[in-house]
RNA sequence: CGGGUAGUAGCGCAGGGGCUAGCGCACUUGGUUCGGGACCAAGGGGUCGGAGGUUCAAAUCCUCUCUGCCCGACCA
């Protein structure tokens, strides 16, 4: 084997996953978010993506490759080269020409698309593949969680209308549980924000985890869930007669807890201020135009940055620096719309919109005005942008809702018109019209879902991946001076189609074991004098620590044996979900 | 991008102006062991992330730089 096993931790590995994938030889780091997948990992992602190719091919999927490195100019079609900043990355071949690392392949497989599917007799199809990605991430971290070069399943649908759409995002949420279980890993479906792909609909499958670095918001008594990102949550308005506006001073009330301290008010009878500065892309040119945001939301609640951005409609978005407050007449810590001056947009969540007379700043070092009143004293845009926390009230159901940290290990999207539009992507329909393809993207990034499995099966010796992902199924030791026995054993499970790894070395019994425990193969057979006296091996389970013996006559048919069984208890907990 | 922290042998670490840079594991050779990370003996391997500087003398001090890891990406 290429890869050796090593008894300490390389430093800086802080999950007992990313540990073991290390010390067990399945990865080897080369920088920043840039792994090799040594033998072993190979292995296992091999196996992953095998289930994956026949869960896709399952739902009609046909499988393609498109290239890594694309021209840039179907980027610029969609404008995306250049409303996505340094994440992509960029270079100019021989001929001066720009060039990126397709970091997603919408535009790739519409540019087929287009002279492919001219009809409506060629539709609907369903491609995919399985294939590297490279994302100028700003911080990978966590291991194999959040690299920057990776293998991702990814599928494009193309329908003649949302009809259509619909029922191939259904075959794939469906499929997607279906490929998750049956790696042996639980998972969960969350609503989502479709960011960078654009579309409306989307889901993003979780694996619940402390190591994880989204924030899922879930309700336990009818079953809502969603990314914090978009999750909602019931709030109560404080809706009374309008009063007028009144300058009191309130020395050294920076924050809202000073604040209301010092009125002697409830938080949530006052309005919070916050400024972030959000970078407007045109999406036919690229200039790039910055502008102030001014968002405000109750004093209890808080800004959730990204459904600010939505709802401001910015590429991106970055705390304001204090002179861009300053230039629009705010003052930070006493700040307010009113009697700002100059350009900015003013998104109002609804908490502030809905209720009466809140204190806000009134743009003086020290001072704030009493009954302040959306529509009156300013002016905005009432979008939902705060962030939903637990404890607060189920949009649904009213209950508390709950919180939970997890890895995203997939995503699927309704895309609907957004690329086919602005490509150019038509087929002609009945009456000779050109209509715009109905499209959906989707994704599973297939070295994640190893590094969850590797959090999600492990014990103080070591791994211990599920038979239907683990690199080899068994891990023959060999404790005999001579090979002759256990060569034949070897070859005999080898022919059989059995994943074997035949450990020859000459160790001792406990390096042996000990590896075999880190690696974590799920059969485990031992080959010692004692059990070749009598004609046996003895067989360890890795999973449950169970031990056996086999007959060598019979080894092959016993450990087929064990392997369907393996198998099949992970089959019988396959999860099928409907949307 | 900001903050913190660290780069010394394959991995984990010590050494913090002075003469040949060390320890454990791993590796090589010989021997003894041989069912849960064996023992004895003899070896090989690093110029201390890089560049520049200070000094009689730099792994050690200074400056710059590169890289890894962690935290923050945010509520004024």
């Amino acid at each position: 084997m290429f890869s050796r096993t090593l008894r300490e931790a390389p430093s800086g590995a802080d999950s007992k996953g990313y540990e073991y994938l290390l010390r067990a030889g399945y990865i080897e780091q080369m920088g920043a978010g840039i792994f090799s997948l040594l033998p072993l990992g190979f292995k296992a992602t091999q196996k992953i993506q095998n289930i994956i190719r026949e869960e896709m091919n399952a739902i009609g999927g046909e499988e393609m490759q498109m290239p890594v490195v694309n021209p840039a100019d179907i980027w610029k079609e969609t404008g995306r080269f250049y409303s996505i900043d340094k994440e992509m990355a960029r270079f100019t071949d021989r001929n001066n020409r720009d060039m990126v690392l397709a970091m997603t392949h919408e535009e790739a497989v519409t540019d087929i698309a287009r002279t492919e599917l001219d009809s409506y007799k060629r539709l609907p199809r369903l491609v995919y593949q399985m294939q590297t990605k490279f994302r100028d991430d700003p911080r990978p971290r966590a291991g194999l969680i959040r690299v920057r070069e990776f293998t991702m399943l990814d599928s494009y649908s193309f329908d003649r209308d949302y009809e259509g759409l619909d029922r191939i995002y259904r075959d794939h949420y469906r499929a997607y549980f279906r490929i998750f279980s049956r790696c042996g890993l639980p998972s969960i479906a969350v609503g989502a924000d479709s960011g960078m792909m654009g579309g409306k609909i989307s889901h993003e499958y979780m694996y619940l985890s402390p190591i994880g670095e989204d924030t899922i918001i879930y309700c336990d008594k009818c079953g809502y869930t969603a990314n914090r990102q978009i999750a909602r949550f019931q709030k109560e308005y404080f809706k009374e007669e309008m009063k007028p506006v009144e300058k009191v001073a309130t020395p050294e009330c920076k924050t809202i807890e000073e604040l209301a301290e010092f009125l002697g008010i409830d938080p949530r009878k006052t309005a919070k201020c916050v400024f972030m500065v959000g970078t407007f892309v045109n999406d036919r040119n690229g200039e790039e135009e910055e502008k102030l945001i001014v968002a405000l939301v109750r004093g209890d609640l808080e800004v959730e940055e990204s459904k600010l951005s939505n709802a401001a409609r910015a590429n991106s978005i970055r705390p304001a620096h204090e002179e861009e407050i300053a230039a629009c007449s705010m003052v930070p810590g006493y700040a307010s719309p009113i009697g700002a001056t100059g350009d900015f947009i003013c998104i109002v969540d609804d908490s502030v919109a809905e209720s009466n007379n809140l204190v806000a700043g009134a743009n003086e070092a020290g001072y704030h005005y009493l009954n302040t009143n959306f529509g009156r004293d300013y002016q905005g845009t009432v979008k939902d942008i705060a962030s939903a926390r637990e404890g607060m009230a189920c949009p649904e159901c009213g209950a508390p809702l709950k919180s939970s940290k997890g890895v995203e290990i997939g995503n699927i999207f309704q895309l609907g018109t957004r690329y086919s539009e602005s490509m150019n992507c038509t087929y002609q329909d009945e009456n000779g019209r050109q209509i715009p393809v109905v499209m959906g993207s989707y994704g599973i990034g297939v070295g994640r879902l190893l590094a969850c499995l590797a959090e999600e099966y492990n014990d103080e010796s070591g791994l211990k991946l599920p038979m239907p992902v683990a690199p080899y199924q068994v891990h023959l030791v060999s404790l005999v001076k001579d090979p002759a026995v256990a060569d034949r054993i070897y070859e005999e499970l080898t022919r059989k189609g059995i994943d074997v790894l035949y450990d020859d070395r000459n160790e001792t019994a406990g390096v042996k074991f000990a590896d075999a425990d880190l690696i974590g193969i799920p059969i485990r057979l031992t080959l010692g004098s004692r059990s070749l006296k009598e004609g046996k091996v003895e067989v360890r389970l890795r999973s449950t620590g169970e031990t056996s013996s086999y007959l060598i006559d019979d080894i092959a048919e016993e450990v087929k044996a064990e392997i369907d069984r393996e198998i099949q208890a992970i089959e019988d907990k396959v999860v099928e979900k409907e949307l």
